[in-house]
RNA sequence: GCGCGGUUAGCUCAGCGGUAGAGCGCCUCUCUUACACAGAGGAUGCCACAGGUUCAAAUCCUGUACCGCGCACCA
């Protein structure tokens, strides 16, 4: 006998294991087919698989196993992403745990270390993918790395073919610079948080000794790089006054008072200092005035050489005291207030952004948005929840040109070369504190190439120097739709499978990922990547906290795994995927996965009770009681009732119409009326049944909880007419000479049943409740559920009585009832406990006395109800504009119901009167 | 500042126009040979607030409050 609990582990396993090893999911095109398309997101090599992991993955496998056992070519292709600045940053922070930078190995050592790291981290992050059950083909053969060599060429080819259309440049912009990852950012790698500080206010006086202007700021310290203060030149205030110099505090320069229409004139002071340098609308500004930009910040976040002694060297913070010191001192301090406004931080590290300009790599956005928003607006890339695009086209709307060079070392470095001889001696690399910056001569023009080019085209010159800086890792990510199918080579694959079925991801990168990747399909492939985008939301702690290290609240999904079992993790992640919210996650919800699990486990343990010994197809003919046709209609019902739910991306629905099935009504109620079916003559009818119903309910689970579902299917169907198991892809994939298992369940057609509609749900129903009003009876009188006892049905209504009788044995069963005795105008026996359900008096004899108080109250509650139930119905009738503008149906309904109510009332009243006496 | 969500049982959430639901937790009874990771039964809700639309509102509309989250160059 097998054990009553179920051990996931060595189930999981060998599964896991068989289905990598018969190479289930590596996708053959074939025209006969359609495919079905999943474009995975990439996990970054930054370590283990987190919650989130766990939640995308499993969202995505679910879809694919299903559509695959629609009948569906499923091509969910696996992958890793090199990850830029994150994975950057684990290694750097693992080097200074040895004391080291990255500066003291050197590029080449560094990046030895890093593709070291991949091989090793890569190699966990697929075996993690196996544990979590996806149906991707992990062979190495078949997993890319988005910087592999033919990812590689993808990228080369796409930055090629953007600076051949020019809209690829280099040029001075004002960027977002982390100095502590020591790089440049895109805008939406910039995270904006509220901080509070103070706000400045610091006296400029007029050169000409005339007065002075008082600006505000959060930023004292850039006052260094100042060079003009503006104010609107509408501004009665300083009507006149445009064009006048002022001196600049701490400093021997001076600068001027320009108008600009740019500054707010209700701000403040309505003067603002002017730092072209490092504030974005300052940039503007001085492009506006032709302003000089100084550079006072530099690159590790301290004041440059170009400040006054007493401040270069000093990091931003230090400065920012020393200067407001300084300024009190000198008179110049007129007030400080305190403030609150937002700053920006890196996401990658959570350091302050420093804005300031700086030569980057840029590509030009607003041409390939367009077509982006245009798809979206036609619905051609649709978005499952509707309200993503709304934000999805604003966001096209107001792109920006988007900053793509990093001055980190983990990437693909910039396919450019620059010519010593041309760009003279202008051109030279600096490696300062770790970082590579490069500058050029003015005009210096470099040529795109995907290797070192053998010499300069203008020139001739052979001295080639590469830009030292790489491409932002969503460079990349952008071209993964076709560059996992190996585009620019025209490959079979990327025929066959571009563009994808459906993009399934969490929301918060739609702008980072989402867009980009729709805006560069486009552009290189001359279609969106994909016509759906399912976007689910983050996973969270119990009470809707992110889970972060420092709040330890995190939860490791492989320790859940270990613990659960995968099948206990994804089901109730899935039980909670709904509407693209974020989900509110415990270590007890996956409790419930785990019941389930072991629910189903035991459901084979009781069949296989039953089977004979020889295996072998048991009868297809079928029982015909009452409840094997209502069990197949209610079947029928939640395969229809799931199906239309997974066809709207509603995932928990789709499971919970399989899983109410088979818990409240195929164990709860089948089951057990089946049990004593199992000893009469009707027993392999029952038992063809019962399997056909429960390996179908395990095909339809699959998607969810696949290992469970495989290993009970194994062993049951052996005992499955032929007729019953149908596999797609038997006949379309010949085996390759290799000796191949046949069977698995992932592979069978998703179960399909059609039953006509009959009376059985009415009928049944009815059975029920009189058997839960027995139930109840019994409990409210605390008599133990192993114990027989006696019931009375009564009844005016002959036609429900006869009903009643072709049910008794149910209910005797259920309820446990040894005689149940009907009949009209049936007398309550002394001494019994009476319930009502829908036309029936009910009557349960006790052995001993029944506590009247208790009975009296019981029903006195009943009564209550019901007389509520009544009284909202005559509300309704006697109201007449309800049956004048209510439709007919309800109007019968309601009338329907309060003749119910209004007999149960008396019903109950006569009981009631009767106990009193 | 603009935008988007949320507010329903102790907790986490479904329901989105016709008698308030699930899971977990709680209480009672049962270890009845599928399952105590179970079975049977039970308690628990002014469905955030205020107006409106409707025969009928948790459900639609409009406001308000509180809580989240995006986006944004007001120094």
């Amino acid at each position: 006998m097998l054990s009553k609990v179920y051990d996931p582990k060595p189930v999981e396993t060998k599964w896991a294991d068989a289905w990598q090893k018969d190479r289930l999911f590596i996708p053959c095109p074939s025209p006969k087919r359609k495919p079905f398309v999943v474009v995975i997101p990439p996990p970054n090599i930054t370590g283990a698989l987190h919650m989130g992991h766990a939640l995308t993955y499993t969202l995505q496998d679910v879809l694919v196993r299903y559509q695959r056992m629609l009948g569906r070519e499923a091509c969910w292709a696996p992958g890793t992403d090199h990850g830029g600045i994150a994975t950057q940053n684990v290694l750097e922070k693992a080097l200074k745990a040895e004391g080291k930078t990255r500066a003291d190995l050197g590029r080449e050592e560094f990046l030895k270390r890093m593709w070291a790291w991949y091989k090793e981290c890569g190699a966990t992050i697929l075996n993690q993918l196996r544990k979590l059950g996806c149906s991707l083909d992990l062979n190495p053969d078949n997993v890319r790395f988005t910087m592999d060599s033919k990812r590689a060429a993808s990228v080369y080819e796409a930055f090629r073919s953007l600076w051949a259309k020019g809209l690829i440049y280099r040029g001075a912009r004002m960027i977002n610079w982390c100095s502590r990852c020591g790089t440049a950012l895109s805008d939406i790698e910039v995270e904006h948080e509220d901080e509070k500080s103070k706000l400045w206010h610091i006296r400029y006086p007029f050169q000409d000794g005339s007065g002075s202007v008082t600006v505000a700021t959060t930023r004292p310290e850039t006052m260094l790089g100042d060079t003009a203060v503006a104010v609107h030149p509408e501004d009665a205030r300083y009507k006149g006054m445009s064009g006048k110099m002022l001196k600049l505090p701490l400093t021997h320069r001076s600068i001027p008072l320009v108008a600009d229409e740019g500054v707010e004139k209700d701000f403040g002071t309505g003067a603002v200092k002017v730092t072209p340098a490092h504030d974005p609308l300052d940039f503007e500004i001085g492009k506006r005035h032709n302003l000089e930009i100084i550079r006072v910040i530099s690159f590790e976040g301290h004041m440059t050489k170009i400040c006054p002694s007493e401040y270069a060297g000093l990091s931003v913070q230090a400065a920012r005291k020393r200067i407001v010191e300084d300024l009190n001192t000198a008179g110049l301090l007129v007030k400080e207030e305190h403030y609150k406004h937002s700053v920006s931080k890196c996401s990658r590290c959570n350091q302050h952004i420093e804005p300031l300009v700086s030569e980057q790599w840029f590509v030009k956005m607003k041409s390939q948005a367009a077509p982006a928003i245009a798809a979206a607006e036609k619905e051609e890339v649709k978005f499952y929840p509707p309200s993503w695009k709304k934000p999805f086209t604003d966001w096209l709307n107001n792109i920006q040109d988007w900053c793509i060079s990093r001055q980190i070392w983990w990437g693909h470095r910039i396919p450019a070369w620059y010519c010593r001889k041309c760009s003279g001696p202008g051109l030279k690399f600096s490696d300062r504190g770790g970082l590579s910056r490069v500058s050029f001569a003015q005009g210096a023009k470099p040529v795109v190439s995907f290797e070192k080019p053998p010499a300069c085209p203008d020139c001739g010159g052979t001295d080639l120097l590469q830009d030292p800086d790489v491409l932002d890792t969503w460079f990349s990510s952008a071209l993964w739709p076709f560059s996992i199918f190996g585009w620019p080579e025209k490959t079979k694959d990327l025929e066959y499978y571009y563009p994808a079925s459906v993009l399934v991801t969490g929301y918060e990168i739609i702008y980072l990922w989402v867009a980009r990747m729709v805006m560069s399909g486009i552009e290189h492939m001359g279609k969106p990547p994909f016509s759906q985008v399912y976007l689910h939301g983050i996973v969270r702690d119990r009470h809707g906290k992110k889970m972060s290290k420092s709040l330890g609240n995190v939860i490791d999904p492989l320790a859940m795994i270990e613990k659960y079992g995968t099948d206990a993790m994804r089901f109730s992640l899935m039980a909670q995927t709904l509407g693209g919210k974020d989900i509110p996650f415990s270590e007890e919800t996956i409790i419930g996965g785990r019941n389930f699990v072991n629910k189903l486990y035991n459901v084979a343990r009781f069949i296989q009770m039953y089977l004979p010994a020889r295996p072998g197809p048991l009868t297809a003919e079928r029982p015909d009681e009452l409840a094997d046709r209502w069990i197949l209609e209610r079947y029928a019902a939640a395969l229809d009732r799931s199906k239309a739910a997974m066809t709207e991306y509603d995932l928990p629905k789709a499971q919970d119409a399989l899983y109410s099935f088979v818990w409240d009504e195929l164990c709860d109620w089948y089951l057990e009326l089946a049990k004593p079916r199992l000893a009469g003559p009707d027993k392999e009818k029952v038992m063809g049944l019962l399997l056909e119903l429960f390996t179908g309910s395990l095909k339809a689970l699959h998607p969810f909880i696949p290992f469970i579902t495989e290993e009970l299917y194994a062993n049951l169907k052996l005992y499955l007419d032929k007729s019953q198991a149908t596999s797609h892809r038997s006949q379309v994939k010949p085996d390759s000479g290799e000796q191949r298992r046949a069977g698995y369940l992932l592979e069978e057609s998703w179960p399909a049943a059609a039953v006509a509609a009959s009376d059985a749900s009415a009928l049944m129903e009815e059975l029920m409740g009189v058997i839960t009003q027995i139930r109840t009876a019994r409990a409210q009188f605390e008599i133990p559920p192993g114990k027989a006892i006696n019931a009375l049905a009564a009844s005016n209504d002959a036609s429900a009585l006869s009903r009643l009788k072709a049910g008794a044995g149910y209910i005797k069963l259920l309820a446990k009832v040894e005689n149940f005795t009907l009949g009209v105008g049936l007398v309550k026996p002394p001494r019994s406990v009476s319930a009502i359900s829908g036309p029936f008096n009910i009557y349960v004899p006790m052995d001993g006395a029944v506590d009247l108080e208790k009975e009296k109250g019981r029903l006195a509650k009943e009564l209550e109800r019901v007389r509520a139930e009544s009284a909202q119905c005559l509300v309704r009738l006697n109201d007449p504009s309800f049956a004048a503008r209510a439709p007919a149906a309800e109007v019968e309904k309601i009338k329907a119901r309060s003749k119910d109510s209004a007999g149960r009332i008396s019903r109950l009243t006569i009981i009631l009167e009767e106990l009193s006496d």
